[in-house]
DNA sequence: TCTCGATGTGTACGGTCGTACGCATCGTTG
DNA sequence: CAACGATGCGTACGACCGTACACATCGAGA
């Protein structure tokens, strides 16, 4: 039977489980696709996740892993000296214009957890652990904000077709990050958001 | 055979479709489930529309002209004395805290034009359509971060399980609409947008 | 060494799907 | 009324899928 010993198998079927979804879209992932992809025969696959939802949690949390190794590379979000705004925009921009089935990739999985409530608290940890970070440069509901706007550019890009303007997304960000200052009311002052103001 | 006279088959088809994806999701769409949600034998769904995609075109499409139509209803965009962001604000939770199924279906087949290439001219044109509602209140650049932020809140909150907060949301596109003076630098200049300053 | 659980392999079953195709029936046009 | 295209209906085929299951093999501990 020329068994194979194949530790990393695991491993193996959640890179290739990221391949097909990212060939051929989550429609395409199934136990079959995923070990012709792995090169491993079909029983395999469901030895090691015994249905579809186990295989895309994994697939889903390495992803993201991906994206969070890269924030964190990026350092300039520690610096306390660096422009928040324009950080995020040049991160987006790097990673939006990097290969685009990646891009895709994350965002198919991602969206995915609307329909199937086991990706949801994977994709609802993806949320506030980037909102975490920023949080650390700004406050909670600006960080929420931002982290918003930055996922409606990137699906407005990628549905529209359209080109990333790095300028366009640091401005927009910018501007949430100014506090505006309506008569008599003060900043969103149910969370201790520190008060600011436009900077100049 | 009892063949059935049925002028409106095909918008009958589409509304079974649009029940058919709220209930299961796009997954759970096919000719065999639209057929017996419409009661109509399944030869009738590929004669009035040769594949699925076709079949979610319509879909799409008739969504978003209820989403458009609901906008209109609305009216309080039109005023121009209004606050657009509160508009826009409530305008949104009143539609996301309708029945959740409708956001759902509307978002799923939103979001499938990620990879159905058929699917993406309409969600596109629902894009720029709010964009261009909103932009006549505003101008085309803030229009489109207003859409960009309400667009990453809903998903927030769809992936999240969380509840809409309406006034944090108006307060976040409060903060769009008003712009930033960095030192020296006019505002987004160069797409010739109105140069306005936070009130108060 | 023996045993047993973990891991790997091959196959089979029942189900759903997209699509094609032949035929039936209707409305319309000549 | 005859013909013809549009519309409706039923069925069948090949493909893919999830899952289950029996068996083979390995590693580790008793």
């Amino acid at each position: 039977m020329a068994r194979r010993y194949d530790p990393e198998r695991r491993q193996r079927l959640i890179d290739a489980a990221i391949r097909v979804v990212g060939r051929k879209g989550i429609a395409g992932l199934s136990h079959r696709s995923v070990a012709a992809e792995a090169d491993v025969p079909l029983g395999s696959t469901t030895y090691h996740f015994k249905n579809l939802d186990d295989l895309m949690v994994a697939a889903l949390r390495q992803a993201n892993e991906g994206f969070a190794k890269a924030v964190q590379n990026h350092g300039g979000l520690e610096d306390p000296q660096a422009d928040i705004a324009a950080e995020l925009a040049q991160l987006t921009g790097e990673w939006i214009s990097g290969e685009r089935t990646g891009v895709e990739l994350e965002y198919e999985l991602y969206l995915a957890a609307l329909r199937r409530p086991a990706l949801r608290p994977v994709a609802a940890e993806w949320c506030v652990g980037v909102a975490d970070i920023v949080a650390r440069r700004t406050d909670p509901v600006t960080a929420r904000a931002l982290v918003a706007l930055l996922d409606g550019i990137c699906l407005q890009v990628l549905l529209t077709g359209g080109t990333y303007d790095e300028d366009y997304t640091r401005q927009m960000l910018q501007r949430i990050m100014c506090v505006p200052h309506p008569p008599g009311t003060r900043p969103a002052p149910e969370t201790g958001s520190p008060e600011r103001t436009c900077p100049g």
